[in-house]
Order: structure tokens, then sequence, then C-alpha cells
DNA sequence: GTTAGCACTCCCCGAGTGGGAGTGCTAACC
DNA sequence: GGTTAGCACTCCCACTCGGGGAGTGCTAAC
């Protein structure tokens, strides 16, 4: 289904009719629509327009006697053609870019404070997923003894990520030795992704099983302690900012499971993970409308959520989650630039 | 007000109707409670009994025909004085300690994965405050050099929590110098307090001011970078799991005010964490019950916490929040219980 | 193709009502 | 004197009923 399907008048009303409803909440009538809308022609007209609109599957109505209100595909037709987009506003842009001001922090940090700014703004949930796993790239392996045969290991990325876990060894290293390991490692390792890291250990694992060199082995073993254990079950974080305003929105009010399955995926995250990871793909806003999500119980939610690309690689995603009724074309450009202008900001060096 | 203020029976029927409401949820009437509790009096003679403690501020109703519900004061003493302990089931003991027998994880993993579990097990959030800033113990620091003057500064406490953070530096030092510098810092703060570190900093800064010895100055201020700046913003974590489920209490239906300053306190933190702070003065359990836990808009809730001693050290504070209305006979031996296990599963040196 | 008119549907809200649960008081009882 | 039965009274709650209103869909005229 295609915008251009429509004719023009089609297209305005059904403009008119998103509109109306995200402003109000309320299923919108034939007369309001004639009184509140640019539309040149009759309730009368317009009813049959709408009809022929809630036939073609855009728009519905919660009974009989009601006025109509978009279907996913409506607002799917909306966001596609239909919406002027609304750009922030240079008060907004102000509120964004004040967050940068501060001292320098990691890219959690930055994204995080993103993320609630813009939950703030656009008075829904807001989302931050850092890539985890396999996504990221190496820069740097450091081994900190400890007491009792433990080794700290830090991993740092190349995005800024820091990893740090805990790794039992069987023998005990002396520092100098773990300096050595590390030296070797950052050097074999060099411009890899952490999946190519991974890949690399098990491989060599299983050509050199029997290797003689001491170092070799080891570093071997402790790389493999690093990045492979644990590393499976993902490592993306996302945070979550700003939940409780979803709470407030009057499209939930009286309906505490949708509630419910919104606030049990913002905690599972996998879900939301698997979504927001299909946005890397690509530098573009993208929109979840309704059932477009997937996720059970979220089919009155939304998502707008946008990848950042710093240097030509993805750093995270930022977004936004509400109910399906959002000012899509104030909230889309919002997200749009934010992610440009974080992404600038941190190309250019002053966080990273 | 002591509940050996009250009479025996007084004490057998407050006891019965705190009991009777936290298992139903509705006001209990004298009717009700002559058949449903083990006292050997007519409803009218409850009737007077329920009216003493009324009047002792123990117990109220919502209007003027209904049947009586605890105020803060009456679950106070009943949680102080009247209920019995309902320790926890080997069943859930099992359920507890299966989280311990996966792979070894860091402090907050296994500390985050019992709250997980504590949620699961009561039906409410879950809490985990993990001390940060000047509680924790020095172990470790060790700086990595990165690329642009900036500085990965790894800090390793005692208990096993691991902080990084980057600084930049102006001068830019080789990772020689940097190890040098960390380990004048390793023998310099062993065994201080991360705000005795703080404070010693400080302290040589001043004194120190025209100091010509090169590495000492640069270990000063990389130090200062390191843990002075940033540092006064608390630096605690506080996770909350399981969340949703309070959102399913019947308790909060149709008040959504109540769930969104609820969920606020959770997204806002520093409140939750300064009342989770003072459970860290003792290794008992603590309960705040309604109105005592001071959180505007959280008098319906109540939290029940403990905190982790290891070795004589504060290591964090698990609790569960909920509505007022909960189990406090289960949930705080519960509570209790799995402090304590975890406590002498951590100090065993499986995990740190 | 557009519009006015009109019958019809259905929600929503407020008023009215009866039942039920529970209290508090009084008076009798042990 | 404490305990109990009886009873009037209060108040909530759930249900019903009916009118008003918003909106539709159809038809017929423009």
């Amino acid at each position: 289904m295609e915008s251009t399907d429509l004719t023009f008048r089609s297209q305005e009303i059904l403009r008119a009719v998103v509109n109306l409803f995200v402003e109000t909440g309320e299923p919108v009538g034939s007369r309001t629509l004639s009184k509140r809308a640019p539309i040149a022609c009759s309730p009368a007209t317009i009813r049959n327009i709408l009809s022929d609109l809630a036939e073609a599957g855009l728009l519905t109505k919660p009974h009989v006697s009601a006025g109509r209100m978009p279907t996913d595909l409506g607002y799917r037709i909306y966001v596609n053609g239909l919406m002027g987009r609304h750009e922030p506003t240079a008060e907004e842009r102000l509120t964004i870019e004040a967050g940068y001001s501060r001292e320098i922090r990691q890219v959690e940090q930055i994204l995080a404070h993103a993320s609630r700014v813009l939950s703030e703004l656009t008075n829904q949930a807001g989302l931050v997923l850092l890539p985890g796993g396999g996504q990221l790239e190496f820069q740097h392996i450091e081994f900190i003894r400890m007491a009792g045969r433990q080794v700290l290991v830090v991993i740092v990325a190349k995005s800024g990520l820091v990893q740090t876990r805990i790794a039992a060894i069987e023998e005990d290293l002396l520092q100098e030795e773990l300096d050595r390991i590390s030296r070797y490692l950052n050097d074999e390792f060099k411009d890899l992704s952490l999946r190519e890291v991974r890949q690399k250990i098990v491989e060599r694992m299983r050509e050199d099983r029997d290797t003689f060199d001491q170092l070799y082995r080891r570093a071997l073993e402790l790389s493999r302690r690093a990045f492979v254990e644990g590393a499976e079950e993902g490592g993306e974080t996302l945070v979550v900012e700003g939940a409780s305003r979803v709470l407030s929105q009057p499209d939930f009010s009286g309906d505490v499971e949708k509630l419910r399955s919104l606030y049990r995926a913002f905690e599972e995250k996998n879900k939301l993970v698997q979504l927001l990871d299909r946005c890397l793909a690509s530098a573009e806003v993208a929109v979840f409308i309704g059932a477009e999500n997937q996720i059970e119980g979220m089919d009155d939610c939304s998502l707008v959520a946008r990848c950042l690309y710093v240097g030509g690689k993805p750093l995270g995603t930022i977004g936004v989650i509400g109910p399906k009724r959002m000012h899509y074309d104030r909230i889309i450009p919002l997200v749009d630039w934010t992610a440009d202008s974080l992404a600038q900001f941190i190309s250019h060096g002053e966080a990273r």
C-alpha cells in the first residue's frame, strides 16, 4: 500500500485524521474534520472518503457510531509520506546540546544523557542500545593480576566502550607475564572486531592444541577466558530512561496489562535489543508502528530509533518508545537531529 | 508505641487483621475475623477491640461501614513483634542458590541476580545497591594509555567492584610512565578507602603545590583526575529488577499516580539510594513501612532491605520494594536468608 | 460528484435503587 | 465487668434505566 494509491483529497483527509487523533486521542468524526481541517467539502463528502479509507484498512472506529482512528497501516502511510516534518525548535536543540558541554565522559554516559533528554522532550521513554558482543572493534586489552588467581580483564573498544570482567586462571601468573601476554594480544588482535577476535581464538586453539610455547599457550587460554566465555550472552547494554513518563499517557490508563507488557519488555530487554539491532543496518531513522514491532503485548506502542554512525562504524542506537499515538511529525525529526548532532559531537573528538 | 501496651487478645486480633488484610487486600470486618481467625469470642467483642485498636491508631477504615485495615503504625507493631517468621522453604532456598552455581562473575552480577530472584519469589521489585564513592576500599589502580591524550583509568576495589573512567591529560605520557605512576599510587593508597584516597590527594596537592618532582607531580595530577573529578556524583549503582511485577499488584490498580511516583523513584534513584544507605549501618534487615520511607508519593510502598557484610565490610545492599500490603512474615526472612547465604557464598571465595 | 436530510446506532453519564457488609450502640446475660 | 445478641444506621457498590449526544450510512436531490 502506497500513499500514491490515494487521491490527493484522501491523503489530505488521512493526514488530518491522524493529526487530530494524535492531538486529542479521541476518534475524529466527519463534522470535526470539516471544521478543524482545511478541507473544502462538506461532512457528508468527508464521510464518503472516510468510509473508503476505512475499507482500505487505514482507519477504524472503536464502535459503530464513533469517529475514525488510524490503524497501524494508516499511521504507516502517514509516516511514510503524508506527515510534515516538524524540525526541532531552537530551544529543543539547545536542550539537547546542553548535555554535551559537561566534562568529558564515556560514550555510554553521553548516549544515556541524550536519551534522557529525548524522553523529556517527547514525554516518552528514551532508549539507548550500546552494541556489545561481536560488533565492537578491538582496540586494547589489559590484564591486571589480582589476589586468588584471578585476573581482571579490561577490554577497550575503538568506540571508547570499556568492558571489564574477572577471569580465574589455573596457574598464578606474574604481572609481568600478563603484560607480555597483553602486549602480544594487542598486536595480534589489532583492527579486528570482537567477533573476529573470538573466531581467531577458537581457530588457533584448535590448530595449535599441542604447542609447547608457554607464553603462547597462556595467551590463548587467557584470551579465551576473556573473550569467548560469557560472551555469547550478548553484552549489549540497553538503557531505558524516563519509563515512568509512559505511565501517565492517557492511552494506557485503565489498561494495566498493556503497561505491564511494555515494562516487561523494558526488563527482559532481549526482544527490544533484537528490534533495535535491526536499526544497525542503516543510518536512517527506523519507525516501528504498533504490531510492526513484533513484540507481543506491545502492539499499542511505537518505536522511533536511529543508529549512530561515527567514522562509518555503528556506535549505538538511540530512540524513543511510547504509545502508538505519538507525534511522529515532531519525534522523528527530533530523534534524527539528535543522532546527527551526537555523532558530530562525538566524532569531533570532544569525547569518546 | 510498643506491642506490649496491648493485651494479649488485642495482639491476637491485630495480627489476625494484618494477616487477613495482607492476604485478601480487603478491609476485614469483625464477622470475617471471628470466622477465619482462631479467636474465642464473638463478633461483638471483636468489634469493641477493633474500635480500641483504631483509637490507638493501629487500624483505620476506608469509610464508615467498612472493615478495618492496618495503618503504618499497625504494620510496624505487627512487624516488630507480632508476626511469625515464615522462613524460606527448601524450594525457595534452592531457587536462590541456583544463581550461585553459574560461572564466576563480578559482584554486581551476583547481587543483581539475587535481586532478580528475590523479585520473582516475592512478586515485588528487587533492589540492589552497590556502594560507590567513598565507601569502597582501594585495592588497585591501573592506567591505560589511549589515543588522543586520553588515559583509561581502572580502579579496582577490595570488594571486587571495578570502576573505569576516561581522563584527559595535558601532556602525552608513555605507557611506561603511566605504569610507574600506578605502581607508586598502588603503594601509596594501600588499605585506604576511596574517600581517604580523595582526601589524601587533595591534601598533598595543597601541601606540595610547588614540587619539582615530575613523576610525583604527574601522579598527583592524574590521580586527581581519576579519583576526585566526577566523584562527588556518588557512583553508587542502584539496580531495580522486576519493577513490572509491582504494576500488576491490585493495590495500585486505578491509581496511576501512585505507580508513577514509584517508578519515578526508581528512575531518579537518589532518594532510594539515601534510604538504602541507611541500611549500611547495621547487618540487620531494615524495614520501612509506608510513609516511613520519607519518599513523597511512596507512602503506599514498603521496603525490606539488608546490607551484605563480607569480611566486616559492607559490600552492597539487597532488598525488595512493593506495596505496603506485603507478606512481611515471608519476605523479611527471605531477604534475611538471601543476604546471609550470599555473604557466605561470596566470602568463600567462589566469586568476588 | 457533492450535499442536505434523516433514521439509526451506540456510548456515556447521571439518577435512582436494592442489597450487602459492617459498624456502633444498647440492653441483656453469665 | 466483660461478653454477647439484636438492631438501627451508614455507606459502598453494582445494576438498571433513560436521555442526550456524537457520529454514521443511506437516500434523494442538487
